[in-house]
DNA sequence: CTCGTGATGAGACGATGTCTCATCACCGTA
DNA sequence: TACGGTGATGAGACATCGTCTCATCACGAG
């Protein structure tokens, strides 16, 4: 047994999404989300910097992910072709069992800007580091912004449709909407 | 004469700037601003929201410029061609005159994470205003998505280039931004 | 057993943002 | 002129956020 209680930041995050899910993001205090995972404020801070950033911190490792699958695609890669290969490789961080995680962050994060602000600020911060994984690859903007704006919003897009449905797996899907948003995109004029 | 000071909100939008880029956006209270500008904390905040929004306030009427603009295309107008409309609408708010004021203002947004939060919210909302706008036309998803994520793009990379140098019109660098843009994007594989 | 380490608790603190009540200048009307 | 309505502002209390410092306590190494 560890000195404390184990898992005290996934406690705070479970106690954040259950509060902030039955009375409201604004209506909810850090003091109770602290209260409920058996903390104290302080602690809290001391696992995340804000009040809102425990529902995105799990996002971190995606822009992580996305930037090494594109760095390890092969050096023959085309940019969308890379931008496939950085999308199949966060494919690992959405296994079935957490198909129902996004609906309900969905739900909160879309209950007041405050959070809406924060996760247009996750979005960009995805673009940006797929497109200088791109930059890495010697492909020049504004290709590489483009198909690292067109890799995001597949990203999403995939994420909501794996969300809500129990079909294609998580990577199958990326591809799909990966292809037909670059079939739109050639289609533009 | 009028009853008070006149200008109470323009006179915070200056002293918030000018604070800001003094002493930096964090070590600046909102006191302060409200103290330089002749007024109090609690009239600051009956003209802005928070202590962010008094820098991106004047962004507002470009997203209603832009959905005017493709709103008012001509029906045979393409989604591009929209787009170009509603960048073209948005000409007359950048005259001359304000060249020196972007520059000033993303030094501030570029200094803090707390900022640049802000700015990618609004680009959000330029990008869901522009889409909106888009499927009014009866343009479909995702090709109206694309299309406006373009034309923002478009107009952020033409700012810059119209706040950098003292070169060609805001409308020139728009259109001309979003030709290469366009070419990019059809030419991805 | 003792000491170091690291996570946590306790609580003070400044700042943000909200709220209520008072003030005060102007305007219309009698 | 007098009077009441209106609307912007001032004053200040208030809850909460987020930071900081110091104390506590469990464990592990020696």
């Amino acid at each position: 047994m560890a000195r404390w209680e184990p898992d005290a930041r996934l406690r705070l995050v479970r106690a954040a999404v259950e509060l902030y899910a039955e009375q409201g993001y604004e209506a909810t205090t850090v003091a109770q989300v602290a209260e409920r995972a058996g903390l104290t404020k302080a602690t809290f801070f001391r696992h995340f910097p804000d009040k809102r950033e425990v529902l995105f911190a799990g996002q971190e490792q995606h822009a992580t992910l996305l930037a090494d699958g594109a760095a390890a695609a092969p050096d023959a890669a085309s940019p969308l072709e890379a931008v496939a290969a950085a999308l199949d490789h966060t494919t690992a961080s959405f296994p079935p069992e957490q198909r129902d995680f996004g609906p309900r962050l969905r739900a909160i994060v879309g209950s007041t800007d405050e959070l809406r602000e924060r996760a247009a600020f996750k979005r960009a911060h995805l673009i940006a580091a797929l497109t200088d994984a791109l930059h890495r690859r010697g492909i020049p903007d504004p290709t590489a912004t483009l198909a690292a704006e067109l890799g995001v919003e597949a990203f999403h897009r995939a994420y909501d449709r794996w969300s809500d449905g129990g079909g294609p797996s998580f990577g199958d899907l990326a591809r799909a909407e990966l292809q037909a948003l670059h079939a739109a995109a050639t289609a533009l004029h």
